[in-house]
DNA sequence: TTTGCTATTTGTAATTATTCTAATTACCAA
DNA sequence: TTGGTAATTAGAATAATTACAAATAGCAAA
């Protein structure tokens, strides 16, 4: 498996740096099977992914690195509904749209001040440090290999 | 305790009609127990509540009727993060905030175009149901005792 | 290099919201 | 009544996630 490029690598260990956090190749690994197909896997999947390339690893540590990922603001959790959590590495602003047919999420980029627009909404007394917009409905949009589920 | 007003159990009897489902004093009791008190209670407070006034009702049954009534349109379902889904009588289009420090879910008013307008940011072979607004972040408000969590 | 120290990983057990199941009860209609 | 279906109920099962305790890894001072 080819590995982490050199400018994720970076911006990994910097994220983890300033969280006073430890470079290891379990998370440098987690992070690369986000990048490498910009999907929104479950933990499972993450798991499964993770697994072909380093059999050795552990659901719990898969847990852990995403959860350290999150917390270093290098991915996002995305929930719908019940659902089990995804795992999403755009830091772009965007928002989400679920096929209900498919099941399968998909980025919507955003313009960057429409969510500050959003924030506008908000009555005196509420700040918002997130804005999140989840769209659901059916997509004619079938083919679409790097969003696939 | 009081009754479920008239124009409420109205509603109710038509939404389930029209779904082809009974009404049942369960069903009822849980609807009433929402529309007392419009705060955003998971399943397990909805309970709590129901029993007061009707001890003999089960968790199993509360789960039900909080399903059916979503099924019906007569309640939304809000899930933030991993957190138990709670359940919104708010049927005015709305968003919802949630103050990081107290857990406690607001209701965010909402003029109908604007979620109108959201949907024009999906691009061609997108067509949203459904679109949810989130915000998560601090309110200053301290006294909102109808929506107390 | 050793030694100690803390972070991280690991396997497994525990948790917990929710769903499922099978038995009972309620209700409508012939 | 009687039958048939819907709804409720208690309790078991499920499944994603978290907690825990032991083992390992990696840095930093001596």
């Amino acid at each position: 498996m080819s590995s982490l490029p050199d400018i994720a690598r970076e911006a990994l260990d910097d994220a983890l740096a300033k969280h006073g956090l430890r470079s290891t190749k379990q998370r440098e690994h987690v992070f690369h099977i986000l990048l490498k197909k910009r999907d929104h896997p479950s933990a499972d999947e993450v798991y499964a992914r993770s697994r072909e390339s380093m059999p050795s690893i552990s659901l719990a540590t898969v847990y852990n690195c995403l959860e350290t990922l999150v917390t270093c603001s290098l991915v996002r959790a995305v929930n719908y509904e019940r659902e089990p959590t995804r795992y999403c590495p755009n830091l772009l602003p965007h928002a989400h749209f679920r096929d209900q047919d498919s099941g399968r999420v998909y980025d919507i980029d955003l313009a960057p001040e429409i969510l500050d627009k959003l924030r506008d909404v908000l009555p005196e007394g509420y700040e918002a440090d997130l804005v999140e917009l989840f769209f659901h409905g059916r997509s004619t949009n079938t083919a679409v290999p790097q969003n696939d589920k």
